[in-house]
DNA sequence: GGCACTTTTGACAATTTTGTTAAACAATTA
DNA sequence: TAATTGTTTAACAAAATTGTCAAAAGTGCC
């Protein structure tokens, strides 16, 4: 579906490529795909930026980043621990309808190359450790409390995570076994925020 | 890494294919890995199985087995609701723990081919409608008897899923945030199937 | 050993994919 | 309008990947 339009630049390079490659990851993507989609010759992907493996880095960056910067945010607000709770999963829900092969692409291109999520997270500043640190601080404090029953952190963050997350990279299964459409899924996706937040509630309550 | 063997044949091709397959995937793999990791000539893949295609077919059907049969077979089984829950999540942990690319590598693969599970699925004789219908029977008689509290059957199911598959997909990106080796992770696993269970039992008790 | 058969290999061919280049084209400016 | 610059393309070259084949090597049998 090459567009009729007056501009064939980066922009419209970049964002012909962010399909490709989300959809297809690194090796499945064909840089003639990409000027198909964009609706140009295939040498003017070489022209803006030098080969396969430049672009990929740039689009990867932004699409590593919209996936773990919101995550990481949460966490430096000094809202009450529910709070936390429920912000990363509307966070998460609502980035990932918007951005559907967002958590796949990332994940997968992680998992073929494992040192991109040290390279790209020390670029970004990200720093996990601290991050589950006071995650698991703010846990110890509220078990304290008795407002939560005492639970491994690194258990619950996964759980938080899985809940938000696998959905959607399980997405085309999901919506196969179910047998529901675009909208009826996404539906149910709007649905999950609320769904999702009371199971974890009740999950912890003690 | 070739092996010293006498009998370089199908078994020893399929075990390097699999290897390779679940690692990168099918547009990632590459032949002559295939070859180097089973120690033969490339050409001996060919003389096996016709081509690429068909060799990846065969591994992906039994792969596609792997992770799709316990959870069926759970819903036939006659035991009480909750100890099929807990059936599913030692069912799947344990499956996934000896498996480590399993999940990661049959969702991606759907994923890009989705109509791979209507034509596996069809060919495993597996019926996700009436599981699913099941489910949500069994859930109904839970809730009026009292037993858990009322809750949407395919986000119930979401959540069991998730909680189980999720971190084995995410693996290299929770093993390294995390920080840990591949013992520590393991172990995790292993506790997670009595802390998932409890999770999810407070989650849905009324 | 010689024969029939299967297995294995190296060399080659075909195909696919990526990357390069020179020239055409377009836009801008002097 | 000619010159300069930047953009786009088709054609080509290079590299990577898959697939084929004839011959070599191995195996069992007479």
């Amino acid at each position: 579906m090459p567009k009729a339009e007056s501009k064939p630049s980066e922009e419209l390079i970049l964002n012909a490529a962010v399909k490709v490659f989300t959809r297809k990851g690194y090796a499945g993507a064909r840089m003639e795909e990409i000027a198909k989609e964009a609706g140009i010759n295939r040498a003017l992907l070489h022209y803006y930026f030098r080969d396969k493996e430049t672009m990929f880095n740039i689009i990867f960056e932004t699409k590593f980043k919209e996936f773990f910067t919101g995550l990481f945010g949460v966490f430096q607000s000094n809202a009450s621990f529910t709070e936390k709770i429920r912000s990363i999963i509307d966070h998460e829900i609502t980035v990932l309808s918007k951005h559907p092969d967002l958590a796949r692409f990332v994940i997968m291109e992680i998992a073929q190359q494992p040192d991109r999520l040290v390279q790209f997270g020390q670029k970004l500043g990200l720093n996990p450790r601290l991050m589950l640190e006071n995650f698991q601080k703010e846990i110890l404090q509220n078990v304290e409390e008795g407002k939560i029953r005492p639970i491994d952190g690194r258990q619950l963050l996964m759980n938080i995570i899985s809940i938000c997350i696998y959905p959607f990279v399980a997405k085309p299964i999901i919506k196969t076994m179910m047998q529901m459409d675009e909208n009826t899924f996404m539906d149910l996706m709007e649905k999950r925020k609320k769904e999702a937040y009371e199971f974890i509630i009740n999950a912890i309550t003690p």
